[in-house]
DNA sequence: TTCTATGCAAAATCTTTGCAATTAG
DNA sequence: CTAATTGCAAAGATTTTGCATAGAA
């Protein structure tokens, strides 16, 4: 993403070909991936040799930047996925069989949300959602 | 809680000291705790020397009977509290500035999650919601 | 007695940091 | 040239596991 470098110059950083090989695999991503999985699929491209290390350094500057959004499962692994330039976010389900996850938007809860955090006058920053189920495909089975 | 006691009984499992003195304390919190924090805050009542992998023996085995639901605030720690007998359950605030937490209930949110889970056709088995933001104190300040 | 629970220490996981070499601007 | 970036290895932090002992039923 153009944009992603655009920031990151403004906000005085050089380039390099790690974190520009990370900016590209998650611009080409539709969900979200951990370090480990950037940097096994980084080594699988073949494209170049990342250290896992610069994944971490990565996507913690980024995150920064507020160019990814960081999401947690709650299975101590951090993911990263590139927040959307329209400021629309969605959520996540997590397959407890198959541990598959997929994105999902709702703008009821979102609502939800938002009349909590006032209600509790609390000046929203953001927020997690994670629903944990059994997905249509695993529930056949 | 005896309730805790009898649901260990019935899955086949003794009764000993560590654990119960992680069932003891959950119960008399407010909150949820950290595996880290029970452990401190047992050695600090200096009831007893529990082990840190007892204490995560039986809050990992405790959430595994439903007797503790395990918090994910997304600070990369585990936190632990009870489970509301009656099956309500509450989600969390964390503020920012000052790192409190406070816990909260809705109806609304809750009904607009099961919603989005039978809309997808997953058969929800639980969620989390983490609210980030300021808190009224904090932006007073 | 039999089998679970515990404590300690070692191991496993995920993430961060130190450092020398590389490289962008 | 100057300073940010990178890869590797070592260090940190949190959680899990191995194993011998203690303890419940």
């Amino acid at each position: 993403m153009d944009h992603s470098h655009e920031v990151l110059a403004r906000a005085g950083h050089r380039s390099g070909a790690a974190r520009n090989a990370v900016i590209d695999l998650l611009g080409r991503q539709e969900c979200c991936l951990s370090a480990q999985e950037i940097y096994d699929l980084l080594r699988a491209e073949g494209e170049r040799t990342v250290g896992l290390a610069s994944v971490y350094r990565a996507v913690d500057l980024l995150a920064g930047l507020e160019l990814l959004q960081r999401v947690d499962l709650g299975d101590d692994v951090a993911r990263y996925e590139p927040t959307e330039p329209t400021g629309a976010h969605h959520h996540h389900l997590v397959c407890l069989d198959c541990g598959r996850v997929r994105p999902f938007e709702d703008a009821r809860l979102e609502r939800a949300l938002a009349e909590v955090a006032e209600a509790q006058r609390y000046a929203m920053e953001g927020h997690d959602v994670v629903l944990r189920g059994r997905c249509p495909v695993c529930q056949a089975a």
